[in-house]
RNA sequence: GUGGCUAUAGUUCAACGGUUAGAACAUCGGCUUGUGGUGCCGAUGAUGAGGGUUCGAUUCCCUCUAGCCACC
């Protein structure tokens, strides 16, 4: 399922190749974000042709809009968007979180809540959530989990934790008797989210329960959600130690450039974030710094904010070293003017631009570790 | 040419004889971490000109200028 290809002689970073139903991905690896069925702005052939390997759907928002039964009679998410490469399947547990206002009651046996979209009132179980996510064919399957806000006092971010290990366990359960037919090679992976906020023991209490419930790969949550950066490193040092080595390792939500790296330093193969798609759509670019050449150095990449004034007559593409589309054919006075003009085609070509970057970031990070400078 | 209406921020509109003339959009700058359907925060920026009444006028009066409408 997962095998490490390379182990980095210089830190905990590795290569590794997981295998899914739907094909293989090599780590590390960045997720573009495909909430609703669609990474926003693109077509899959032109995720495809940027070197997406796999990419992160929502069971809640799916679930929502249009439902399992559309998607079912589709033959599945991939048939349905029109996708045929890995899809990871986001659970809902950060939804608890972000929607937590239209939350009714969550206990053990799992959460009712409100829709947002009609106001119906709608029940999430921990096994619910795998036979959704089982309907949707997803190849990455997410446990629920209770992830809470950073600023929680340590009992509650304590009984969080125990109820996403117990819902965990009952994940685990559902998990084993809706595929206990299925033939390894067309089993999808099923993912555990360690929790825990910023203390120490109740991470590694986490770590512990889950290891022993057993999972194909361990994701990390409740993280970069406004504690402080260094803060979240710390916790991702104590984690590297404690996580099973021979399985992939997500850290779900982060992040910015330089903290992708970070992570991948401490062991982490898997990453998703907003970052890339959202800020194109907001005309805040990225490019890598040509004349620093390490990732160690955080000034390896800067950020343009395409709508200040001064790319109003500037006929250079973002970046003259990308290879990219955009960049290939569209200057940042173009670009600028389509984006204050609020032409669609500019969320487009800024889209492929920023996701260009992250993917290439981590080509670059995959070939660090292959040569031991990272 | 005659009559009427209007004149406030780059634009569209508020306001009131009395603190520092508000808002939206635009502009300018920043923010966005498992996406609550293109979001959030902040900044710059105005009473057409001249005179009069008044303790005080963006507000009331007069003249000029400009625009719009109607009539000839």
């Amino acid at each position: 399922m997962f095998r490490i290809i390379k182990q980095s002689k210089k830190s905990l970073a590795r290569c590794g190749e997981l295998t899914t139903p739907h094909g293989k991905i090599n780590t590390p690896f960045f997720m573009p974000i495909a909430t609703r069925g669609a990474v926003k702005n693109l077509t899959p052939e032109e995720l495809n042709d940027l070197g997406a390997q796999i990419i992160l759907s929502n069971t809640y928002h799916l679930l929502l809009r249009p439902g399992t039964k559309i998607i079912k009679r589709a033959g599945g998410l991939h048939q349905f968007i029109h996708w045929d490469k890995p899809i990871l399947t986001d659970s809902g547990g950060y939804q608890i979180f972000s929607l937590r206002k239209n939350i009714l009651q969550i206990n053990q046996q799992g959460v009712k809540f409100r829709s947002e979209v009609d106001g119906q009132l709608i029940s999430l179980t921990p096994s619910k959530v795998i036979k959704i996510q089982q309907i949707l064919k997803s190849d990455i399957i997410m446990v629920l989990d209770d992830c809470l806000p950073h600023l929680n006092n340590k009992k509650k971010i304590d009984l969080a934790e125990q109820l996403t290990t117990h819902w965990a366990k009952k994940s685990k359960q559902a998990y084993t008797k809706l595929f206990k037919t299925v033939k390894n090679k067309q089993r999808p992976l099923l993912f555990a989210i360690v929790q825990g906020g910023i203390y120490t023991d109740l991470r590694q209490r986490s770590i512990s329960n889950l290891k022993k419930i057993g999972f194909d790969g361990y994701a990390i949550g409740g993280l970069t959600i406004g504690e402080p950066i260094a803060k979240t490193y710390q916790i991702l040092d104590i984690l590297s130690q404690q996580l099973p080595v021979n399985h992939p390792r997500y850290l779900m939500g982060a992040g910015q450039p330089e903290q992708i790296v970070q992570a991948v330093k401490r062991g982490i193969d898997l990453f998703d974030c907003v970052i890339p798609t959202r800020n194109a759509r907001h005309g805040l670019l990225y490019v890598f710094n040509h004349r620093v050449q390490s990732l160690q150095n955080d000034n390896f990449y800067q950020k343009i904010h395409l709508t200040n004034n001064k790319h109003k007559d500037d006929r250079r593409p973002i970046d003259s070293n990308c290879s990219c589309y955009t960049c290939q054919h569209y200057s940042r006075a173009y670009l600028r003017h389509l984006l204050m003009t609020k032409e669609n085609l500019a969320l487009r070509l800024l889209t492929i631009h920023n996701l260009s970057f992250y993917l290439n970031l981590m080509a670059k990070i995959r070939q660090s570790i292959a040569k031991d400078k990272l």
